[in-house]
Order: C-alpha cells, then structure tokens, then sequence
DNA sequence: TTGCATCAATCAATCGATTGATTAATTTTG
DNA sequence: CAAAATTAATCAATCGATTGATTGATGCAA
C-alpha cells in the first residue's frame, strides 16, 4: 500500500535525523542508519539516490515546519517589542526543547562549510529567522521601549549562540549545569523554565536598563 | 638534533591543526595531512601513535598556553571580580580572533560525542576553563559585586555560545554583521572590538544592576 | 476464474576505493 | 657500529554504491 511506503520512507528518515544527529554526516555510515531502521542497506540509495540525498530529505522534511512556526512571530501589532521578545524566547525554547537532536545537526552541518548548497539553503531559511528578531528589536528602539545603543546582530547571536552552546555540547554543559541536557524530562522541567527565565533577565538588563553602548 | 625533531613535530601538528579545522577530524585523513605536512604517513604514527593522538596533541598545545593565562586572571587579588571578568573578556576574543579556525574545530568535534574518549578529554580541559570563570562570578557574588540571583553557568554558557555562533556559523554571521568573518583584518578590526563593548556591555547590565531573577 | 505479465520493493553479495595502521627494509645520525 | 628516523609497500577493515535475483502484489487477457 502507499501509505505503508510513506510509512517506511518516515521512518528511514527519522532514524536517519538521529543518527545523522548523534554521529555527524560522515560518522554516520549508511550501514548503520539502514541497520537502525531495520531495512536493507541498498533501500537508502534505492529511496534517496545516495547518502547526501538522504541527508538532503531528512532537511527539507523538517525545513517545511521551520516556515509555517516562523509565520505567527512578531506579526502581532497589538502587543510591545518586549512582549514579543518574551513570546519569541518561549517558542524558541520549545522548540528546542522538542528538537534539539536536529537543532544540533543543523548547526553541525552550518559549521562544516562543505555541500555548499545544503548550507546556503540552511542559510537562507535561519535568516528569515534572524530577520524578524532583528526587526521586532529595531521596532523596540524606534518605540523607545528600548536603550537605541543596544547591538541588535549580537543581541541575536546571544539568543541563538547561548542556546546552541548548551544543545550542542550536551557533555559539557550537562557537567556544568548538574543535570543530565539529553534527559527529554529533566530538558523539559529544569532546563527549559531555567533558560527562559535567564534569557528574559539577560535582555530586559540589557535592552531597557540604562547603560551606555558607545562603541560599536 | 633534537631540536630538529621538535621542530618537525611541530610543524606536523602546525599542518594537522590547519587540515583538521578546514575538514574536521573524518574529512582530514592521515593522507592529506601527512602529503600536506610533507613528511612519509608513517611518521603520524610514529610521533603521536595514531590519528586521534595526533588530534589531541594538536588540541593540548593549543590549549594548556591558555590556561596558565586563565589561572593568572583569577589568582589576581589586587582587583575586582567585574575586572577580572573584563580581562577575561578582552583574552578571550583575541583568542578567538587569532585562533578561530581552531575554535571552531573544538566545539565541531564536541558536538560529536562518538570518539568517547576523546571528547571526554576534550572536555575535562574545557572544564577547567569554565570553573575558572564561575569562580570569579561566585567571587563576585559572595562580595556582594554582582547580583546575588544571577545564573553563573548560563552566564558562561552566553559567554562562550555567543563566541561560538558567531566563530561556527561564519556563512550567517556573516550575512547578518554585514561584513566577513572569515576576513582576518576585519575580525580583527571590526568584530573585536564590537563584541568586546558588546558583551562588556551585556554581562555589566545582567551582573550588577538591580533586577530580581527569581525563578532559576 | 485462471494464467501470464508487470512493477515496485527487498534482499544478499560484492564491487572498487579509501581509510588508519603496520611492517620490514633502508637511510641518517650520533 | 648502533640507534633513531624515514621510507615504500602492504595490511585488514570499512566505506558508499551497485548488482542480479527474488518476492509479492496488481492488472489484464482469455
């Protein structure tokens, strides 16, 4: 039936996103993602073309959700910079929360400059991303809501760069935090409410308190 | 002359430290490095025993000049915990600034946990340079410096994971700063600067004004 | 219905290439 | 000479990919 194929093409592609996850693009031989998904080897290239095809699919299945989430951001005319900074960490951290196997392997593979054309599509998509912080940010100072010497761009790496630092370096941080980062219970109920809290603490001091900014 | 096999050695490791951060530990072979270096493949073997004492070597060198800067900012008793964390700062960023390509071969080959041992010990010397910094900011705390409710390991997590995000995802970062990472001239003109008053900035906000930060 | 053809799905087996590592012979050095 | 350094050649293992054979389901003709 073609649902049981779709069914077993989901399945490669979900074993595929966590080995991929766990071992990196060439750690990850085919054998072994085919010997997890409990299919032959030859299935792979049979359904994928080749191993960076796989790869390719288990991206753009996930790069639709990326779209659709970043639709209801900081559209909200109704509410205030800070209001949608705070709603942003929230989703942000969510999600991450619920995807950090493949948060990680996207910033894995960002980092490792090869295939070039998976990056720039990579690229592409977290700018869309980028941007609308960055315009809910420049909306803030405009307003007044808040300091007009804050650094919008490195404002962004904080948020991103903070986040990607404890999701992809799970065995340090889990030795620095006291708890185990790659528990989904313990990511859920301590680290989650820990993050947020500390994110809206860091850029409410920094985005509306007073200080001066002079270089830039 | 012993001399001369220093030297040989450490050209080696100048060699593996290029080809490692240009295509990360499976992507560089022994091959590459050797024909590169410019020395028989055997010799790898030879001098460090095998790929992975190769890349470890490579790692300590860079690693153990840093700490003993480290340890000389924190054992300061003649100034403050925020100057420390000043100090620590501008190190830092010229760390990076001069060695980036390495950094971002660290934190590539962290987020990989296969290679246990490895990481492991990447890890442990990591650590120490973490511990480092969470002393100066319990120091700080305990003197009544800082702010007594503030998150010292997400703290360093904003640290080190702004660092990163900018260092990892040059193609971004790029993109959003509107100027070239990659460029060395201008990482040393532009970006140094920028993320030295930046995060300066930031973390005297969250550290030393009046916030409450109840929730942890 | 029966018999035949078609086609996607799946499999074990194996391909050539490349990997890290090792050997034994050779050269260099002190 | 003896030890250390260096080499070419080769090792077994693993890689991604491909092959030809087989399966089972489906459609169609008689």
């Amino acid at each position: 039936m073609d649902k049981d194929k779709i069914d077993k093409k989901d399945h490669i592609l979900d074993v595929a996103e966590r080995v991929f996850s766990e071992l990196g693009f060439d750690g990850a031989s085919t054998r072994t993602i085919s010997g997890e998904a409990g299919v032959n080897m030859a299935m792979l290239n049979y359904y994928f073309g080749s191993k960076e095809g796989l790869f390719l699919a288990v991206f753009k299945r996930k790069i639709i959700s990326f779209q659709d989430l970043l639709k209801n951001i900081g559209s909200d005319g109704t509410t205030t910079a800070w209001n949608k900074i705070e709603k942003y960490i929230e989703l942000y951290t969510q999600r991450v929360v619920t995807n950090n196997c493949f948060q990680k392997l996207l910033y894995q593979e960002l980092s490792m400059q090869r295939r070039g054309e998976l990056s720039d599509q990579i690229t592409d998509i977290l700018m869309r991303n980028v941007s609308e912080v960055a315009k809910i940010l420049q909306d803030g100072i405009k307003s007044g809501e808040f300091n007009k010497n804050i650094d919008v761009e490195l404002v962004i790496a904080t948020i991103y760069g903070t986040k990607n630092f404890i999701v992809n370096s799970p065995q340090l941080t889990s030795k620095v935090l006291g708890y185990d980062i790659q528990n989904e219970k313990l990511l859920e109920e301590k680290f989650k409410p820990r993050i947020q809290a500390y994110l809206k603490t860091l850029l409410r001091s920094y985005l509306m308190n007073e200080h001066d900014n002079t270089t830039k």
